[in-house]
DNA sequence: AGCGATGTTCGCCG
DNA sequence: TCGGCGAACATCGC
């Protein structure tokens, strides 16, 4: 699940939910994701409050104060608020309580993903040398960034360090909507192109940031709904192929997406 | 029942 | 140095 829109709707979710809670216990249900020493998280956490939520690509974190709590969830992650403890969502990894007694879970079904307490955001953001957050980069930046590249215009959109926060399945829509070939060469890419392949961008992480939080029906014209089976391009009526590219499986319409 | 999966990281190769 | 590729991580679902 979880790119840019699905990571920006826990924030939603959290906000909603968990915003200036205070943190009564916190409740390991496995300790796999997370990355440092359980007494020092739990020493970092307990008694703390959940003052502020900030995305930055596919991570999420939280600020408790003194540090932040980072929350990256990998493949298969998810949030979950929830009211009693018959209510806890299978596959909970990490569950906080609350003063309140509500409870807020990190869920993982897999255990890819990483949960630990960074002091610092702009240091890790560096440390990481992660990208510009793909929602809120500017067309300059963009630009800038993407002409250094020499990569597959699908390898250039998932790579976090250039921009951050789009996965397989978004690179795959924004390339759909900006016609273009997963293979093409992003040095190949004229001016204008390059302008077009930032608006696709933007408008398709916007558009989908919108659509997953308020659980609307993925839009008309989408490749996103099409990715499975032998299914047919919502645009040309063509059959969609699967194409390997940087080692993930990607789905593109050959007519539509010419190199 | 084997394969693939929304992510990241590392090592190897051209 | 950059970029492509494959494997590994662990487990669930089709």
């Amino acid at each position: 699940m979880p790119e840019l829109p699905e990571v920006e709707s826990f924030r939603n979710h959290f906000d909603q939910t968990s915003l200036n809670e205070g943190v009564k216990d916190v409740i390991i249900r496995n300790g796999y994701i997370l990355k440092m020493d359980k007494n020092k998280f739990l020493k970092a956490i307990k008694g703390k409050t959940f003052q502020s939520s900030r995305r930055y690509g596919k991570y999420l974190f939280i600020g408790l104060g003194e540090g932040y709590l980072l929350l990256h969830f990998g493949m298969s992650g998810n949030l979950q608020y929830f009211e009693q403890m018959g209510d806890e969502p299978e596959y909970s990894k990490i569950i906080f309580q609350f003063e309140s007694g509500k409870y807020l879970s990190i869920i993982s079904i897999r255990k890819l993903g990483k949960v630990k307490i960074v002091e610092n955001l702009d240091e890790y953001i560096k440390e990481k040398e992660l990208g510009p957050d793909a929602l809120r980069i500017s067309r300059e930046k963009f630009m800038e960034k993407m002409k250094k590249k020499r990569s597959y215009l699908k390898t250039a959109l998932m790579d976090q360090e250039t921009i951050c926060g789009i996965g397989n399945i978004y690179s795959d829509e924004i390339l759909f909507q900006a016609r273009m070939h997963p293979k093409k060469k992003i040095n190949k890419l004229s001016d204008s192109e390059m302008e077009g392949l930032y608006n696709n961008t933007h408008d398709v992480l916007e558009t989908s940031v919108e659509r997953v939080i308020a659980e609307k029906e993925i839009p008309e014209g989408f490749l996103i709904p099409h990715r499975d089976k032998e299914e047919k391009c919502p645009q040309c009526g063509s059959e969609i192929k699967r194409l390997k590219v940087s080692n993930r499986h990607g789905y593109y319409c050959p007519p539509c997406q010419k190199r």
